[in-house]
DNA sequence: GCCGGCTGCCGCCAAT
DNA sequence: CCATTGGCGGCAGCCG
């Protein structure tokens, strides 16, 4: 099979992980699978590029390299964000570099704020697209006809993919391997570099106690934190609206209007970050991490995972803790 | 895996 | 008159 051209588009300022995160899994996959992927990462000079914390990375084409017929060899191109993106937004040469590469690239994709460069270039038009969830609204200001998902951890509409902020680009990633390849070796890379294939918790871009942090600070603030503080106490919707000094209602529809969701929901969520999070780094037996997240009973527990992950917790716990360092003989 | 009882959601309406 | 809030009750889905 012939190897898939992935092409890196960098710029001073870049979020190093951007590039870095997305060509790990790639080049992680071409070792499972020798050949499947070359990599190549281009900026506008050849050379090193500094990133925003300053590590500098090397790019090895220029921008002014990729014509035309260049580009019918690459399958991929992955536009990364960062600082740097307003600069670079400025002299609109990535955004050239894409309507050249539309349509003739079988996939344009961005990581984080990268997605600005791909609506620049005209390419989410009409088009569903995330971005870093701080980015949310921006995007949407400058480009009122593209359907922006601030949930998403990232959007493959057609051709185009978009993720959302910096570490959202891994999983995009992996989801391109696994529709490449085959799922065994996007679970193998994600294995191998200890992280999800699948993220846990859906659409949820941050977890439930950092989206409330985001949230606009009103009446659930401290409610809120509270919850995330203490998901074992008893958090029912009466309990709530006592704490938040509203009735049943308005604390339904408070939760509705700022978070979303409604507010067992929101429990529930801070129950179940809790719980993976304990199931995946501690090792304590999983009806004791039941009770500690709030769970009534392993039972509760148990249909929560099933729901919402469609695993059981002692599944989950097998499939992402890290194995212990293998015995030499 | 089933089933009775209960919780929580949400449409609706009245009150402010 | 509209907007917001609180309460009611039916219904779906969850708990044990």
């Amino acid at each position: 099979m012939a190897t898939r051209r992935v092409l890196f588009v960098i710029y001073p300022g870049l979020q190093a992980l951007d590039l870095t995160g997305p060509h790990q899994m790639f080049s992680a996959a071409a070792e499972e699978r020798p050949g499947a992927y070359t990599l190549s990462v281009a900026a506008a000079v050849a050379g090193p590029v500094v990133s925003q914390s300053g590590l500098a990375l090397v790019a090895d084409l220029t921008l002014a390299s990729l014509n035309a017929r260049m580009l019918r060899g690459v399958d991929t191109l992955i536009v990364v964000g960062g600082t740097g993106m307003g600069a670079a937004r400025a002299d609109g040469a990535i955004a050239a570099l894409l309507k050249r590469a539309a349509g003739r690239v079988r996939r344009i994709a961005s990581v984080c704020t990268g997605a600005f460069f791909l609506a620049d270039a005209g390419l989410l038009e009409g088009r569903r697209a995330a971005t870093h969830w701080a980015y949310v609204p921006r995007l949407r200001r400058e480009h009122p006809r593209t359907d922006v998902d601030g949930e998403a951890i990232f959007v493959r509409d057609g051709a185009y993919w978009t993720s959302a902020g910096v570490t959202a680009g891994i999983d995009m990633a992996l989801a391109m391997i696994e529709d490449d390849l085959d799922r065994d070796v996007a679970l193998a890379v994600a294995r191998r570099n200890v992280v999800f294939r699948m993220r846990p918790g859906g659409q949820a871009q941050f977890s439930a106690e950092l989206e409330a942090q985001a949230a606009p600070g009103g009446a659930l603030a401290a409610l809120t934190q509270a919850i995330a503080a203490e998901p074992a106490r008893d958090w029912r919707i009466e309990q709530m609206a006592a704490h938040a000094g509203l009735s049943l209602r308005s604390l339904s529809r408070a939760f509705a209007r700022s978070l979303k969701q409604s507010p067992a929901a929101f429990v529930e969520r801070v129950r179940m970050d809790a719980a993976r999070r304990l199931l995946v780094e501690s090792e304590q037996p999983v009806e004791t991490i039941a009770r500690a997240c709030g769970f009534s009973s392993l039972r509760q527990m148990d249909r929560a995972f099933a729901r919402t992950l469609a695993v059981s917790p002692s599944a989950f716990r097998a499939r992402f803790s890290s194995p212990l360092p293998e015995r030499r003989p």
